[in-house]
DNA sequence: AGCACGCCGACT
DNA sequence: GTCGGCGTGCTC
């Protein structure tokens, strides 16, 4: 089922002969893939003899009682053997041609093969939404059901139920509802349904799949140079005053026309006037101008951007570039700069020539909100050439996003993972930007792909370089560097990892090597343009601290640094790990804490704007409810908060440090549409001194201006029990504290902890990235974690407690009874209960190459009661 | 995913 | 006996 191999390019060609008789005579059969769960064989469809259908082509075929998108996979010159001829149908219509060229389908099968998911499941991720429709099936009343009076007399006749549809249906005006909602309002309302068509009150019909259409527009093209003139002398004097007012405003909108080109979208010619349609109308009558329906794409509207030209490079840039402009064919880079080293203006200018010869770049990064700065930056560079693409665009837009890549002009395509399967048929370059990130891996739905394996697939089968770009490169990618070097021995004067990473710090510019044998590459820029240092990172050891009586969340040195701020005129960034205000809620008479109710966690206290009321919120199914006024164990009044979240910290400021302006920057304040790119823009203009915020600062901003860079408390990220947990740290604090000292003034950066004898923290501090990873690869190489050793992850999940543990057991059970891999669990989710829902997993730990024999999932899967649903995740990223 | 069909318990 | 619930399997 997962592993279905489709290879389109040897079928598509076929036997030269029978192509040949194919297409004089009878047109023939083509086995699709149809978009349905549960079936992942092909289907035998009739090709109708005006159609022309390619394989690759996604169509629309009648499946069962409704329409259903599929995509047309080969053709066959007979009807299989073992198939009755009257069951084949026709094909019913073709919706997208000439999709996916042949290493495309390649890679989706790579994909469907590597993570174990159907390749519809796959393709679905890699089309725009709406483009597999299926049909709806709708019940709408008979002229004879909206008859007042014939319902009436009726009704005594029916049935309950039938009555209840019937009264349903005559509440809406247009008589008209979907069965799948009459059936969510009715239970078995479908008894009922067909008494109402049985007396002739109802019908049921099929509404076809609404597939995004392209949006039409009306044009209008000018098509003679003036106004002809005409006159009639047969008007009155008044008639001939009006005729004058009219042709006057018909040159007007000639000229208008005429100044634009000869072309316009009605509407904007109409605004530009200020006229209405009658006068074009009476324009098109006189052959003047053509009026018509036209394309029109939706993008996404960008705020206009002032042109930008190639900034001088420094050597370590310059050298980058120059290795990566002189790549043919496939190799993976690796771009390790520092935090400032200037790895997008690297980036521009590897695309620059790409985009002269006619090729297109795919620049793929973690969150696209997150990142206005970086889109502008392409903007201003390549101006319309550059599409952004990404899942807050609506339906529409991603449809014709996705129809502009298609075209194969060359474009700069820059967007989330899901970016990774854009249909650029001329890709020359693939760039991961923060390739650590982790938001490169999907983990639900199925497939479970992580961009940076796909992007690796990509670039190898289409012959073009790939730069996975980072200031803390995930350990992944770096032991990928590390074992080309002991791989490709020859010529290489750095062995091993400790040499690599001594060139890292040393002076040395650039350290560029090459394997031949897995052609993969490292740069480096170790230093930040125009040589500003790296920010001095101070550690404060919390609890010495409380020792000296402060009590305070803000240490004695950060209150000082604030303190100065405004003095200076600077501004800062203060990193906390959690939104909100409070972690949780407690009662100090008798020691209840508020959880929430579908979540086996405690509820996060939100303080909202003065006068509404407080909010107590959960942070992983959303669930909200009123602060209480007392305990709801004890009654006791007495509730107290503990930890602290960006609210908190936010308040807490304002009290400590009124005059310091500061905006909260997280997904609390950033949900709506552009907020983000607008508090951005408030702090640049210096509408505040302090952003307060969570992760999100991490992620690639950009702002000359911040000289310091506090974390209130970095202890929230070392203490998680998860494998990754000090890779995660350690990024996230060298990012933070990355932000930094990018401007003229130095930067300075004060780490809080509680532990600051922690590795991490000891690494952070000295900006070693090299002995970090050392010293974390010898625990994961140990433990055989990756990515010295491989995990799939399987997670189970119930509304019934029982069902969910006793299926993990005995699919542990089924998992033990083969051998080559080792197996964690079956053990509750840290976080047993989530959304209602009853969480379990298991954990496979294999060696890395060689796969060895890996279970059957169709037989585990048989395993799963129909109440408990089994994810396989590979690569999983979020084991706890 | 829908939507058959068919089996089983509760009721006229 | 029939109605109405729900589990199982099929759709070219």
């Amino acid at each position: 089922m997962y592993i279905q191999d489709v290879n389109l390019f040897s079928l598509a060609v076929a036997e030269p002969g029978e192509s040949y008789k194919l297409k004089t005579n009878f047109k023939g059969w083509v086995e699709v893939l149809v978009d349905c769960p549960g079936s992942a064989d092909l289907y035998t469809y009739k090709l109708p003899e005006q159609l022309e259908i390619k394989p690759g082509d996604i169509l629309t075929v009648p499946f069962g009682t409704q329409q259903v998108g599929a995509i047309a996979i080969r053709f066959l010159s007979q009807p299989p053997e073992n198939l009755a001829p009257e069951k084949i149908r026709e094909v019913e219509d073709v919706v997208s041609r000439g999709f996916f060229p042949g290493n495309y389908w390649q890679l989706l099968n790579q994909i469907a093969t590597y993570y174990y998911t159907p390749l519809i499941q796959v393709i679905k991720v890699a089309l725009p939404p709406g483009l597999l429709g299926r049909s709806q099936r709708r019940l709408r009343l008979t002229p004879l059901g909206k008859n007042q009076d014939v319902a009436k007399n009726t009704v005594i006749f029916m049935s309950p139920t039938a009555q209840q549809v019937l009264q349903l249906l005559q509440k809406t005006p247009t008589g008209d509802y979907s069965y799948y909602y009459i059936q969510q309002k009715i239970k078995s309302a479908y008894r009922g349904t067909r008494e109402l068509i049985r007396l002739g009150l109802a019908e049921n019909y099929l509404e076809p799949p609404r597939i995004n259409q392209p949006k039409l527009q009306k044009a209008v093209t000018l098509v003679v140079e003036e106004l002809p003139h005409l006159e009639d002398d047969d008007l009155t004097p008044r008639q001939k005053i009006r005729q004058q007012e009219m042709m006057e405003r018909q040159r007007e909108i000639i000229e208008v026309l005429k100044r634009q080109g000869g072309e316009l979208w009605q509407s904007e010619l109409l605004q530009t006037c200020n006229t209405s349609t009658s006068v074009l109308k009476a324009l098109e009558q006189k052959g003047c101008i053509i009026i018509e329906e036209r394309e029109k794409l939706r993008r996404e509207q960008s705020p206009s951007i002032a042109g930008d030209q190639a900034k001088s490079l420094n050597q370590a840039q310059a050298n980058a570039l120059e290795t990566i402009t002189s790549l043919n064919g496939f190799a993976q880079v690796l771009l390790h700069g520092v935090t400032g080293s200037g790895k997008t203006e690297v980036y521009l200018q590897a695309i620059a020539p790409l985009l002269q010869q006619g090729k297109s770049a795919l620049v793929l990064v973690p969150e696209i909100g997150l990142t206005p700065q970086l889109t502008d930056r392409f903007r201003a560079r390549f101006g319309n050439k550059v599409n952004v693409y990404h899942s807050a665009l609506s339906d529409g837009e991603r449809y014709d996003t996705w129809r502009q890549m298609f075209t194969g002009e060359p474009q700069v395509v820059i967007g989330t993972r899901s970016a990774i399967f854009s249909p650029l048929p001329n890709l020359g370059l693939i760039i991961l930007d923060e390739e650590h990130d982790s938001s490169f891996k999907q983990d639900s739905p199925i497939p479970t792909y992580h961009a940076r394996t796909v992007a690796q697939w990509r670039a190898e089968l289409e012959n073009c370089p790939l730069i996975l770009g980072s200031a803390t490169p995930s350990l992944e990618s770096w032991v990928s560097i590390k074992e080309s070097k002991g791989a490709g021995s020859s010529g290489a004067e750095a062995q091993g990892s400790r040499g690599a990473g001594e060139k890292i710090l040393s002076q040395s510019p650039v350290t560029s090597h090459q394997s031949p044998i897995t052609n993969h590459q490292y740069l480096s820029l170790p230093e930040r343009i125009n040589s500003k240092p790296l920010p001095p990172v101070e550690i404060v050891d919390m609890r010495q601290e409380l020792k000296e009586g402060n009590r305070s969340i803000f240490s004695r040195s950060l209150k000082e640094a604030l303190e100065e701020l405004k003095e200076r005129k600077q501004q800062g960034i203060l990193f906390i790990h959690r939104r909100g205000h409070s972690t949780f809620v407690s009662c100090r008479s008798c020691g209840y804490v508020l959880e929430c109710p579908n979540c086996d966690v405690s509820l996060a206290y939100h303080h909202v704007e003065a006068g509404a009321p407080e909010l107590l919120r959960c942070h992983y199914c959303n669930y909200g409810q009123a602060h209480p006024k007392h305990c709801p164990e004890c009654s006791s009044p007495y509730l107290k908060f503990f930890g602290s979240g960006t609210q908190k910290v936010a308040q807490e400021l304002n009290r400590q440090f009124p005059h310091l302006k500061l905006i909260r920057f997280d997904s609390d304040t950033t949900r709506n549409k552009g907020a983000h790119r607008n508090l951005i823009t408030q702090f640049t203009n210096g509408e505040a001194d302090l952003l307060v915020g969570t992760q999100m600062l991490t992620k690639g901003l950009d702002l000359p201006q911040v000289t310091l860079v506090g974390v209130v408390a970095a202890d929230g990220l070392l203490h998680l029990s998860d494998y990754r947990t000090s890779e995660r740290a350690f990024q996230t604090l060298t990012q933070v504290a990355g932000r930094a000292g990018r401007g003229e003034d130095p930067g300075r950066v004060i780490i809080q902890t509680y532990t600051p004898e922690h590795p991490v923290i000891e690494a952070v501090k000295t900006h070693d990235y090299q002995s970090f990873c050392d010293a974390e690869l010898e625990q994961r190489e140990a433990l055989n974690y990756p990515p010295y050793g491989r995990l799939i992850l399987l997670r189970l999940s119930s509304l019934d407690p029982i069902q969910v543990q006793n299926t993990a057991q005995i699919i542990a059970t089924q998992l033990n009874q083969q051998a080559g891999f080792e197996i964690l669990g079956p053990a509750p989710a840290s976080i047993l209960r989530v959304a209602n829902r009853y969480r379990w997993q298991i954990l496979l730990k294999f060696a890395p190459h060689g796969l060895p024999n890996l279970p059957d999932w169709e037989e585990i899967r048989k395993l799963c009661p129909a109440s408990v649903s089994l994810t396989i995740d590979v690569d999983p990223i979020n084991i706890i």
